[in-house]
DNA sequence: TTTGGCACTCGACCCTGGCAAGTGCCAATT
DNA sequence: AATTGGCACTTGCCAGGGTCGAGTGCCAAA
């Protein structure tokens, strides 16, 4: 066995002492605890030169080594094998969201299960609306000038609005629309929706234009863009079990779990369902956060991921665990929304 | 001056001054922050008297007294003066609640600005559909067998949700169906709308009341009873604030602001708008936080309150500052939807 | 390259004594 | 009868000092 390979192991070692611990951990513990085959004193040199390359750090003289960021990374990269689930987590995430009976109930699902397994606390972004596709909208009147608007998706979103008008509109002219806009919407994705309804007003005539572009422009602007950002959040108290060190953290950490920009920032974009990702302290320091990691995947029933999901904790979390649970609900998730 | 009234000025100095300082305040200390008039040794007679009767406590001897649960009560019930708000709070939160444009708007407006003005968690109940009124039911046909049926209240609030038909309905039915539901529907509450819509299948032949009995069942399950239970939560993060003592109480309080229903339990049943309720302590023991208070308000457009809003934080808070923020926002939230 | 030995550092822990805050009681005063 | 000053007593908090042990880095030997 090369030198490298041993020291990548002492890393490995060390990550997976102190997640368990809690404590800097020393040359002694480690041969004591792992079968290493050499001595404390070769274990000493090989820590010498990780610190120096910067993978771990010792808090003070004289006290065991701690991973550092760059460390983390390393391990979670290069070092960690898949934990798989065990079986009782395996049937746990089944019977969990075998149950669910709309989206809705799917995510808060998700949500609470991905805050069990991993007893950390979990983020959950309801499936875009921009990347899915419309199955119907439907225009209903409510006063003379008043029009609520619903949008339904093929994901089995609903997305409601209410509408003032400009003027009073009667109910010819609400069902010739409503007529318009699922005749060129339905089966379509929203970048093909929006391109296609903002021309809609100019085959209306002038007098309703007004009227008209209220409509689209509600169905555009806050249908989509403000529903893009729903998110659901569990498990807070988890994070109030860890102590000291990341006490410091925890109230920017809840305010951010419920800062929705922020949390959007944290997830991150989706872009394919398969990788699970993970963003470890100082990486998103963007947000503040650098004592924080952010387990994530994308999920969505095909190949493009249609949202992320993910868990947040202390840098110091069980990476490999996490990686599992997080990457196991997502895909059985995105089989539940692809079954749909 | 009476004894009685003085061992009363005793009490409101003891808690004002142990909720300005966090640490148990002696008698020395008493007769220097308040012109109390006589000597430390009178005031020491007052508190043994106090804490006899329950009012204070020691954490050991030769500390200073500290408020028990007890003397809390007695403090808000009898010796606390509103505090009114600062003319600047007065402008944020009508600043901050008229750009809200729905009821969505209103609810996550009020959550925060709620936790923002007392720097504690914020819950706030959507207004209860139990109490309000229809405006209209709307069915929508997806597909041969599936019914997406939407309820707008008269409060704005739109809840709908998808219904699997056990067999086939054409546009006829459920066009009808609409009309009927509607036309008993409209402008009712909900005691009366269950009461009647469950006689509406007998008035269709035998062929259609499975598709008849399915949708009204989704309208008065679904709709009704499951969302009464929509609360919103803010400012989870003011409460990692405070430390040690309230640290053992802040995972399952934070675990308690997640589960709707113990949060409900939490806030109680909102009666009528008018008085602010304060739960000190152990006397929201069954929930097990007995180190946690809570102040709460109904809400509402008219006489009854629609629903519940407070604020949650450990017993040792500002109580005339919370009583008097959660009071003015209760109400400017009732103007609003009156006027809605 | 590995290893055992060794000196060194430094935080954690314990004990101690002094300090200060706070109390309760009592006798004196009004 | 209420209030007050005085005083002895309790007790947690804190600083100082000593010990302990974990852990390191270095070096010479295998």
């Amino acid at each position: 066995m090369s030198v490298d390979d041993r020291k990548l192991d002492v890393l490995r070692a060390i990550v997976e002492d102190y997640v368990a611990t809690q404590e800097p951990v020393g040359s002694k513990a480690l041969v004591d605890r792992h079968h290493l085959g050499v001595s404390p004193a070769t274990i000493r040199n090989d820590m010498a030169a990780l610190e120096e390359e910067g993978y771990i750090a010792q808090p003070h003289t004289s006290a065991g080594r701690v991973p550092t960021d760059k460390g983390y990374r390393l391990f979670v990269d290069r070092l960690s094998t898949v934990k798989p689930l065990s079986s009782p987590e395996k049937r746990a995430i089944q019977t969990f969201l075998d149950g669910a009976v709309d989206l809705d109930d799917v995510v808060s699902r998700t949500v609470r299960l991905l805050a069990q397994l991993t007893r950390q606390a979990a983020v959950v972004q309801y499936p875009s609306l921009s990347r899915s596709l419309v199955r119907h909208v439907e225009l209903v009147m409510l006063a003379p000038a008043r029009v609520l608007v619903v949008l339904i998706t093929d994901t089995g979103r609903v997305e409601q609005r209410i509408v003032d008008l400009p003027s009073d509109a009667d109910d010819a002219l609400v069902g010739e629309l409503r007529a318009r806009i699922n005749a060129l919407a339905v089966g379509q994705d929203f970048a093909t929706v929006e391109a296609q309804v903002t021309e809609l007003t100019d085959r209306f005539g002038p007098e309703d234009r007004a009227t008209i572009a209220a409509v689209t422009g509600t169905l555009l602007t806050t249908l989509i863009e403000r529903h893009e950002e729903r998110v659901a959040v569990a498990g807070t108290g988890n994070l109030a079990r860890y102590g000291q060190e990341f006490d410091r953290e925890l109230e920017p950490l809840l305010s951010a779990l419920e800062e929705h920009v922020v949390l959007l920032r944290l997830l991150g974009e989706a872009t394919s369902p398969t990788p699970v990702r993970v963003r470890i302290g100082s990486e998103n320091a963007q947000t503040g956060l650098s004592a924080t990691s952010v387990v994530t995947s994308g999920y969505g029933p095909g190949e493009l991921a249609l949202a992320s999901m993910g868990v947040v904790g202390p840098t110091r979390m069980d990476y490999p665990g996490t990686i599992a649970a997080v990457g196991a609900v997502a895909r059985y998730v995105s089989k539940i929304l692809a079954a749909h």
